[in-house]
DNA sequence: CGCGGTTTTGATTATACTCAAGACCGGTGG
DNA sequence: CCACCGGTCTTGAGTATAATCAAAACCGCG
């Protein structure tokens, strides 16, 4: 039956060997991100429930924002995923950003006048919208969500830029490898990640795109990877086999996410969350 | 003898075809940087010249910041040119970030603990130094102020989002010419290009680890964009000779730069500037 | 006048791209 | 129910781009 919390927010569950998802009460994962940074007071807690109020949906491939748009709101991933891509001329396409569940899209809007980007869902999507104001607000109000904002501003760079270390340095077996060990981390913290299982809602041309490679290559470079069973890729998820192998090829270090620097998860938020009694009896 | 403003920046001349650099009294390049997005009080720019008080230089190569060092202070840098870098285990390495005078080194260390790159002077440097209590200070007592540094923010991710688009789909001779381009605009932007020409304190290695190619490779494509007349770079800078071409070979457009979304140096800093007599009197 | 580092070029190899065709798979209409 | 269709996925063959290995030219400097 599963765990339930106290807000909504997408969870996977394994049932028969299969993944699915599946809408849950619980806090969103925008709150369980920042937890990471912030142990939230009471105040501010309630401060960011109440930003909850407006919210947008978008249908899958619907573009959210496109190259040269005006920039007029700010969304919180509430459900489902979206990229972020710039086209050339002639219709080549690199995907330099892949939001997931407590994502925050557009953070510059209320600083940059016109995107450079599009910003396109790769699923259904359900989004929180923060009118510029209110952000304000949040850093004038609430100056330690505003860090906490802040610090996902500064992950998302940090990010960006270990892919471009990716994309220059590394092979494209080992960009795989990369990817899929730093987006098991990502789901992982929003606890959209069963174990090492997780939805992957993106094509082989998109996650080629992002990669900087061919779709052909991708296939290839994949096959290598699954004929050692070290991951497997299929309709309902991934699940990576070989954790410790998938580390050892992507040269992966874990640092950039700046997860592990202020300690939190261990301490307020979750003593909060054992008070919830379905939570309590859940195990983790 | 060249133009002379109020405070100090590294300026080019050209003396009988050669490029030399010259200190001039004048406002530092942040200064002229943040022009862009803010007309600036008087009051406000009181506050940026007060900050000017502290300053730290480092010599060619020294490593001013490492891997997994905790972050203590941000740097501006007045004069000089820094890059980031990250090294994996086998030795392969990807310059993420070039900064040039005006820049912003470790914006983020306010929010985040430890470094996940390495930050090297490109050259001698000069930097202004800012405790993390100072840029608090700057957002609570001078809103516009951390406004304009926002978006220095914002577009140094933005900068860094389009190189991965050179990485991951330009070919190695457009990636060179996008850099080009861009490189010229930001030096532009802080008055450091004398026309199309400027200096580059990098070496081919250096620029072959920010281009995600090896440094033969750069070499052979070089090379091409040399015989063609396009751009020569040499011991004493780069100059473009055929700008149209080389936009055209690097697909170049320049809304990722976001220097034209708020009109501003056209408004109260050129009315102040065209005050001083000196300036007054030189060409633009 | 060597010396070390950078720059340059050549020959060979590996990685990734292009073009092409076929398999698969869910949805649609006869 | 099955044939057809478009999109995604997969594999093969030939080619281009970039990497590797190697060696020579260059150049500032002690």
């Amino acid at each position: 039956m599963g765990r339930r919390w106290d807000c909504t927010v997408l969870v996977l569950q394994m049932q028969d060997g299969e993944i699915q998802d599946e809408i849950l009460e619980m806090t969103h994962a925008l709150k369980r991100k920042l937890s990471v940074f912030l142990s939230m007071s009471d105040s501010e807690e309630r401060f960011i429930d109440r930003l909850d109020a407006r919210t947008e949906s978008f249908g899958k491939n619907d573009q959210i924002v496109s190259e040269g748009d005006a920039y007029s709101k700010i969304y919180v991933i509430k459900k489902g995923w979206t990229y972020h891509s710039r086209t050339l001329d002639d219709g080549r396409r690199q995907i330099t950003r892949i939001d997931l569940p407590g994502d925050i899209c557009c953070f510059f809007a209320p600083i940059l006048k016109y995107s450079a980007n599009n910003i396109v869902a790769l699923t259904d999507c359900e989004m929180t919208v923060l009118e510029l104001e209110q952000l304000a607000e949040i850093y004038t109000e609430q100056p330690g969500l505003g860090a906490a904002l802040s610090w996902c501003c500064a992950q998302d760079e940090s990010v960006l830029s270990e892919r471009l270390v990716s994309v220059g340095r590394r092979s494209a077996v080992e960009r795989l490898a990369h990817f899929f060990v730093e987006i098991r981390r990502r789901m992982e913290l929003v606890d959209l990640a069963e174990g090492n299982r997780f939805l992957l809602p993106v094509t082989r041309e998109q996650l080629a795109d992002a990669m900087g490679i061919t779709t052909v290559h991708l296939f290839r470079s994949m096959r290598r990877l699954e004929k050692d069973q070290i991951i497997a890729w299929g309709t309902d998820g991934v699940a990576i086999n070989d954790m410790m192998e998938l580390h050892r090829i992507a040269k992966f270090t874990e640092p950039y996410l700046h997860y592990t620097e202020i300690p939190s998860r261990t301490d307020r938020f979750l003593k909060k969350l054992s008070q919830i009694p379905q939570y309590a009896s859940g195990q983790q």
